[in-house]
DNA sequence: GATGCTTGTAAACGGTCGTTTACATTCATT
DNA sequence: AATGAATGTAAACGACCGTTTACAAGCATC
């Protein structure tokens, strides 16, 4: 029973991801799934609900992912120096496992090619989207950014210049990958994003050091 | 007559640019013209007819804008020294101009928007979008910079991960101000977009003088 | 002033929409 | 074996879909 309420969220999230919420018919989904429209209804009220339970579920996702790799931002202090450099590669390793999470997690990619179709109808859809994958983590590179210059790890430049340059890429290539279709192709992306982030943080941290 | 013609077509296309185009039916396209919809079939054959006349209007004005300011990638070895500097405040004004464009200019707005909400469901929309708005700049960035390495104004980098860098944020800014709604408010992104270009140019040219 | 073309309305068309209803089937519990 | 909840099908519902048709009004041309 939960197996196929399961089964009916995955494939409607897959059709709301390519063809919009409005264009995806309640025939079309039951149909992908081999059974006949009249039984959707014995697990969802109607076809708002199978869209809201997964707006509902990205949130607790998103959520909870924000709780996992929160860079820890109240253990600063509790660390003496060395941890500067750690941080510094625990940014490269986050934002490819971003970029991943955005583009192979099956819900997590549909969910974002959803959101993007749906970000004009409502504003509440906009907000859920900016906050997502737009503004949301731009906010909090800045503010990771803003930290960073405080301690004396970054130079001391405009926090909020610096996020859009650092998370700019990322959203673009995520993007882009959308095009280049299917799994496994996205090495590139991969790459092309550390360098992106090596790069990056190499000319923006202050020299305690040298160059290779 | 072509005056009718030509409000359809802006009023279904501000529509596609909201909902997408299936979610748009006929009858609301025409009652947002104060009109019947069998009153639209004077005037185009069917629904698909006039968003077909949308893409094709946009690749012609895409043709033009790409015609007109062309960065004059054939007149290189025509002009002396003294073009390099001028080329980078072109490179500085083009930007800017390219997210006034496509932000503000309301069927370019609204064609980005449409594109958006369609890229997924064909591979013709998806090709449009990416030459329009993600992979084309990126890839016209690309020689650009290429170019400009070859010339000896850029530092040697690779061309690849520069044009992505100088080219994302605009991509982000224009999807952000989406967001952030009416007209006249993007001065912020605006500010934002010099300062990148700015700064950007600044840290891969070559220092043929000084620091201010 | 009749003609014919343009531009509109109103109604109807078959089809699909989301949803509800009436009726089977399954199957653990008694 | 009987019960009853869970899960499915098939058909029907009114509403709306894109499109076509029949018809009217406006209007320049002969």
């Amino acid at each position: 029973m939960a197996d196929t309420k399961e089964k009916i969220l995955m494939t409607a999230l897959r059709l709301f991801a390519r063809d919009g919420y409005e264009a995806v018919s309640v025939r079309t989904i039951a149909e992908a799934l081999g059974m006949t429209k009249g039984a959707l209804y014995r697990h969802y009220k109607n076809k708002r609900d199978i869209f809201d339970s997964i707006v509902e579920r990205m949130i607790r996702i998103d959520g909870e992912r924000a709780n996992a790799h929160q860079m820890p931002a109240e253990k600063y202090d509790a660390m003496p120096d060395a941890y500067e450099n750690a941080s510094l590669e625990n940014i490269q390793k986050y934002t490819v496992e971003q970029f991943r999470f955005w583009t192979e997690d099956e819900f997590a990619s549909n969910f974002r090619k959803m959101l993007t179709l749906e970000q004009y109808r409502s504003t509440e859809m906009a907000q859920l989207y900016s906050q997502c994958i737009v503004a949301g983590p731009v906010a909090y590179t800045e503010d990771l950014f803003r930290e960073l210059i405080k301690k004396g790890v970054f130079k001391r430049e405009d926090p909020k210049l610096l996020a859009i340059e650092f998370y700019a890429p990322l959203f673009l290539l995520i993007n882009m990958f959308d095009k280049t279709g299917k799994t496994g192709e996205n090495g590139d992306c991969v790459e092309i994003l550390s360098n992106h982030t090596k790069q990056f943080i190499q000319s923006h941290v202050i020299d305690s050091g040298e160059g290779k």
